[in-house]
DNA sequence: TATGAATGAGTATTCATTCAT
DNA sequence: GATGAATGAATACTCATTCAT
């Protein structure tokens, strides 16, 4: 949760935490704003009604406050994620129905969170430390969609079921990903219809693992 | 092939011209070589061997230049699309190989322009002029794309062909732009192996499509 | 021993004064490493175990932080130039022996306190109160060497003995102090051979003042 | 005559050489001014009349600049040096004269350069290329200086005739150079009476060197 | 009184754009 | 036109000093 190229210098008095506390708040809902860095520490001093060097007391470069910004964020959406997918499964689901599950979770998350995870994900690019942070709340989420799905193991039909799980990730985290504009590449996002989409991937997902789609749970 | 935006200054002299080409060349080659418009016109200027003066004189700012580069490489990338999706039919091609020809051509026609068309995705990210020249490129794409699949139309078991289709270009454009770093995600950059990729993309679109996967030619 | 311009806020508990002490200690090693003030004041607190609040507390500004500093050092150094000079003269010493005698002495003075006089010397450029307190060393410096010279007074054939024994001094002091580095002459620091220079600068004090060299003393 | 560290961009345009020439020789007198370094580029550019953006087109850093500014003093010095002690020896010359002399035109040199010199020699002391550029003028002026009285060997008594100037150039240097305020010592700067420093200087050196003062040239 | 966080003026440097030659 | 020097607004970062706790 800590930063690894930085030693975050942790404050000693409380009333200091929340002027940073605001700081980063305001570096977090600048970049999503612009979605992407392009904001000046002035702004966010402003913002935060806290002045530039309070901020830079607790960081060392505008790179720093952005790893914090990030940070933050991903704590907190690696949070929202270990619920969204720790919810109890529902008893007696269908193998489609749990396929469907899954990958509606996923894209509620990413949904959800698509404003922040993007900007983010245009700053990885030429910074590594943002690269690494999102890799791992990325890894992360493989992980829970795999466990879903894999939970059902027993009704893929396909011969490698965990390489068709994460094949399917990869399927559905680029087609959701794509839509959501995530990775920045604004083109396509929001064309279509986004429960289209999802109807979509389950289909195809379900067929994939199943072999023959509605029924798999039958077996 | 114009801009939208300004009005191109048409050249009076040839020596002129080339000038401004070698800019305009620069100004790619260094996108390319950034990943980005991380570079400066002085830079272009330099490396162009003319003056940055002179290269105001066609155009008026730099994201105009940009807009130049864009279009420059997009009208290229528009001929080599064409090109490949040109090529003649194999006769008496099964469903199955008809698909893969398809994706094969769409993921090698992404693989080599992947460089270039990167750079200006992100860029398009706050440019709206270089997201509109994109978004022709690839809508050709889906049109050459979909034609392609459309051919075997006969062979398409699925209920609704077109839409079909046009959801298969949507998984498999989904799943190599992010292969190949398209958008700027880098993260999924280069993981896993691209010959499995096409070989699953095609396998889940031909099951997708035909119903059966295999002997869907066989009708 | 007290600055001049700043009231000295005399510390109302031993602790405190201790806190300080070891605040005007560190602005001390600081600026001898650094050969200047070239530090801030967040590295005196850190150093000194202390509070930059708590150093505002005594003192009330940086400079008057280095003035304080200046003042310890000088103290220190002025009892060491009292105790160099206090030494006892060996009976018999022929003229040359005393001019050599005093010379050495403030040689080995100089060559001690120069890591902490010359970032004195350099801030005295712009600070016109550590100018006045490095005077007053100074000014030590040279009553004690003429004492010493004139002590031999009957052995000094110069028509006018003080002029020449001062004349001496500003030589001397001259020559050594651009030999180490005072004065942040940086060029002649540490070139050619001290004892030879000693050695040099005896051979012509003694001449100069004696007239003859060698024999002065034998008259 | 050019710098070492930096390559210094070369105008292309004569108004351009201007504009740099107002913006080195304003760096110049501030330097002097201030006695350091302790102008901000805002400063020069104001001064000059120029803006901060144009100095920085043929200046890498403020320091290049100081570099700059340092090397076009020193081009004038070295020629002023040159100058000087390359004046005709009067005919029939005493040793005492050839002494005064050459000792009055290094004073007269130094004397005329301080202001210049001083902050430089400042500067020196945390700027390498500024050190090595100082040390090359000093050294001339040690080749000026010896070879000035080196002309007159036969009349030194001084068992090693090289060694024995040399040494005659510390001293006169060193305590010139003290009077000066050269090395930024700010203490001995103007006290007592510079002709009789020159005549003190003078008589000592004879001594040294002749080894019987006024009638070494008799002989 | 001590603490250390907050302040904010101050500064070097960059670079798209303009314009004198 | 072409050139490339000049412009100057913009911006990250520093640090002496203040002040809430």
């Amino acid at each position: 949760m800590q930063n690894d190229d930085h030693t975050f210098r942790e404050p000693k008095q409380e009333r200091s935490r929340q002027s940073f506390d605001k700081a980063v708040e305001a570096a977090v809902v600048l970049t999503v704003e612009r979605r992407s860095d392009a904001w000046t520490l002035a702004e966010v001093a402003r913002r935060a009604g806290v002045s530039t060097g309070s901020i830079y007391g607790r960081v060392d470069s505008k790179d720093h406050l952005i790893h914090m910004a990030q940070a933050r964020e991903m704590e907190r959406i690696r949070a929202a994620q270990q619920h969204a997918f720790g919810a109890p499964v529902p008893p007696g689901e269908t193998f489609r129905d749990a396929v469907t599950r899954v990958i509606s979770t996923l894209a509620e998350v990413l949904r959800t969170e698509a404003p922040v995870l993007a900007p983010f994900m245009l700053i990885a690019g030429r910074d590594r430390v943002v690269a690494e942070e999102g890799k791992r709340g990325f890894e992360e989420l493989v992980r829970f969609f795999c466990a879903g799905l894999l939970a059902r193991r027993y009704d893929i039909r396909h011969p490698e079921p965990e390489r068709a799980v994460s094949w399917s990730f990869t399927v559905v985290y680029s087609v959701l990903a794509r839509w959501l504009g995530l990775g920045s590449d604004p083109e396509a996002a929001g064309e279509g219809d986004w429960g289209r989409i999802l109807t979509d991937l389950s289909e195809m997902v379900t067929t994939f693992l199943g072999g023959l789609g509605g029924d798999a749970d039958a077996g």
